[in-house]
DNA sequence: ACCATAATTGACCGATTGGTTAATAATAAG
DNA sequence: CTTATTATTAACCAATCGGTCAATTATGGT
């Protein structure tokens, strides 16, 4: 008995995660935001609440897409633990280089952004980065070196800084030699 | 012929270099600048310039003292090759769990803030990133993996971020130990 | 003592920040 | 059609942003 949306909630959540992915939580702007999702502030304030609140959302966007993806494929028992850990790298690789690599890992930035002032994020950022840690030791259970969770996970989070830093796909693919080597 | 300033520049830069440091180039407000340096806007505006100026002196400080002094050291010929890498890691651990530590790399976190948009900036953190990456070529010369120099920074790198995102000191010294294991 | 020079201060600038709200528009129920 | 409910818009708010500058203060040379 009311007046009907307009916009489409996926495209604005889209919107909104790659945002916050690009420029961080302070560096996005409601004049940004406002660009990318197409809404007023005023509408983006009724339907999801606050900055803070869009930044959340953006978050969890994130969580089910990219970060589930990967997480499913470091768990397929079908590849063995080398090939889930090349597939891992190899995501590195195809994105450096690229608009998109350069924008980093919403996770990690938001892990380096916001951890320390916010607690509320940095638990959900916290609880996501374990999943993710996890899923690594769950794949490189069946390789030769089983305990280099901690090498592969910061392997792949350096990497993601270093490609937002303009590293090349030279170097990513170097890493992922050695990367390979400590596990074959 | 005329009135003596009245700061300590040393003090005045190494206040710089630590609110850039902790905030970075967009999260570091005059304000803040202000109560660091105990000096007012126009003073710094004619002492030093505007705010990408002050940015400019905070990582030549940086570079002047904390990675020149890495530098140093991984090139240090009275230690042997794995022994540098050793200090190199144990700075990371050292760090983990401090205030210090979770204002991550200086060098780093610039970086990340500012690459995309300022090439002066990117240059420049290019050219000292170069410099750390030889100085770890060099170490690793005399080890049994003298390639794996994208390994060692990837892990450096990937580790200070992981300090910043809140890791402890027993994920650092794991990642130490699996480094360690790559060139012994 | 006087003056030229430089350091310092604090007020002020326009622009932008995140946030709020009254007015308007659209819809479904009665 | 009328009315209650909700979505949307645009104007507005105080606070803060980086930057500028005239006025003040302190110094060394004459």
């Amino acid at each position: 008995m009311a007046r009907h949306r307009e916009f489409d909630e996926d495209k604005v959540l889209d919107a909104l995660r790659d945002v916050f992915w690009q420029y961080g939580y302070d560096g996005a702007s409601y004049a940004q935001i406002m660009a990318a999702t197409g809404l007023q502030k005023g509408s983006l304030y009724a339907a999801f609440g606050d900055k803070k609140a869009l930044y959340h959302k953006a978050i969890a966007r994130y969580d089910g897409d990219a970060v589930s993806g990967a997480v499913k494929m470091l768990k397929d028992d079908t590849l063995s633990g080398e090939q889930r850990i090349s597939r891992l790298m190899d995501a590195l690789i195809k994105d450096a280089e690229t608009p998109q690599g350069r924008w980093g890992c919403l996770l990690c930035n938001a892990a380096t952004d916001m951890s320390p002032f916010d607690s509320e994020i940095e638990d959900k950022v916290m609880a996501i980065k374990q999943r993710v840690k996890s899923a690594i030791k769950t794949a490189l259970k069946t390789t030769s070196n089983p305990n280099a969770t901690e090498l592969v996970w910061a392997a792949y989070f350096g990497g993601r800084i270093l490609i937002k830093a303009g590293a090349t796909k030279a170097t990513l693919r170097a890493l992922k030699k050695q990367v390979l080597s400590v596990i074959a």
